[in-house]
DNA sequence: GATCGACGTTGATCCCGATCAATCCGCCTG
DNA sequence: CAGGCGGATTGATCGGGATCAACGTCGATC
């Protein structure tokens, strides 16, 4: 019987959560956990296409990626949409809300997809009783706003190849810090959804990735990615300037594993 | 006596601030916002050119600016830069180095500038005692990252008169909130500057000034920037899917007035 | 007032990547 | 298996804006 309820519990609770060093309850300790347990709402998986939340929507909760993947845009008045982010799990979800107190923009799963809710109003009290969540929370809001100044560079001022390759990479290192492989991965995102976020035509970016194929630099199979030369790719990157240093540090930390 | 201790402190206290409305005192009541006040230090004016922060420094505050603005930029490895923000008074600076504790972006003043400096750790004490404040925090962080995601959208898909049509109309809102004019104001950064937010090139914005005051849309003369026909600009906005509904209500609001 | 340098404007040319168009591929359904 | 459909690839062409180059303008300094 213990043994069941364990089993029910293991994969719905923070202290058993594999992301729990990557999301809010990275340095907390286990009563503090407990706490966070207590407000953070479990849900039911939402399955590809379905919205976690829309734009114009009252905001009341923010989402924490439990696995699976989401992309967050911002739809605009002519139908078109702009595409500001993907989310991966361990990842935090609607902080761009809390201002107006309805949400800016709107959230998809591009696959089945898990998430923790957590009533912001809650997350505020919480917040109050544990200054460590308070500043592990800032800490990821700070994080969110230095990867949003990283594609304001990306889109400002870098050519199609060094988006296309630094979009890789962060997706590498993100797989990486999740205990996947960082050569080998699966897309979750269209051809469309990459031009759009990168800020190119679908064109451009099927050319780039057959281009980076025959470069001998990755292979590709519809949405299988695999990283064959992954130092070309990073010089590709920092010939144009993208510091790619933590991508390097990761590199040689598992090389010496 | 007493006349000279209240001219003395008028300017230096965020009761007496009228940035108060826009900056973190909001919402706040007279005893909190003494308490603010204990921790806020008012620094010596900044000259244009020098940096409040440079990429790379140990991040131990956050800045509100008093008056003059500020240019926030990413430099690159090259020796370029992406500029991602200019700030106005009542406006927060810092956000994005509380994840590293390390300023992930530089800020430099564009004219002489005052700042407010608020001690992070103070800042987290305070907010342990006044919710509002933590509140009001999280509101200005979310306007943060709601503002990039329309740079997003600006850099991802939008041409270049609308990028400049719309940066215009910004600059016109928050004047306007400031209790300038809306019509009629001094750049306080140069074409390159502008060019290098905007992901265009100096001479590109060149022309795009030019053409729009051929167009009878503004006048130009120098760094001072008059709007003549603001509804015409808004439908450039608008005609390219930007969401222009606030600008419209508030320039409905001073029309009644 | 002459000189200098930073900033801004204007003109001519070029190129990256958008756009248009056709085809292909995998997958679903009858 | 045919047929249809969305996603992806490939090719041909076009254009917005970058780049290169020259010139104009203002303010500072002597």
């Amino acid at each position: 019987m213990n043994q069941i309820v364990n089993l029910k519990t293991l994969k719905t609770t923070c202290q058993a959560c594999s992301l729990s060093e990557l999301c809010l309850p990275r340095s907390l300790d286990d009563g503090e956990m407990v706490k966070l347990d207590d407000i953070v709402q479990r849900k039911r998986p939402i399955k590809k296409g379905e919205y976690l939340f829309q734009v114009g929507q009252p905001f009341r909760s923010l989402f924490a990626v439990r696995s699976g993947s989401v992309k967050v845009f911002l739809p605009t008045p002519s139908g078109e949409e702009q595409i500001v982010g993907f989310h991966m799990p361990g990842e935090l979800l609607g902080l761009d809300a809390m201002e107006h107190e309805t949400h800016s923009c709107s959230a998809v799963a591009l696959e089945t997809t898990t998430v923790c809710e957590l009533p912001y109003q809650n997350m505020q009290d919480l917040c109050h009783e544990i200054p460590g969540l308070n500043h592990q929370f800032m800490s990821l809001v700070s994080k969110e706003i230095g990867s949003e100044h990283e594609m304001l560079l990306m889109l400002g001022k870098k050519m199609a190849d060094v988006r296309l390759a630094a979009f890789l990479l962060n997706l590498s290192c993100r797989f990486r810090t999740r205990g996947f492989s960082p050569n080998e991965f699966n897309l979750s995102m269209s051809r469309h959804d990459i031009a759009n976020y990168l800020g190119l035509a679908v064109e451009t970016v099927s050319r780039l990735f057959t281009r980076f194929q025959d470069d001998g630099m990755i292979e590709v199979h519809r949405r299988l990615v695999t990283i064959k030369d992954m130092s070309r790719l990073i010089a590709l990157a920092e010939y144009a300037g993208i510091n790619c240093q933590h991508i390097r540090d990761l590199e040689s930390d598992s090389d010496h594993a």
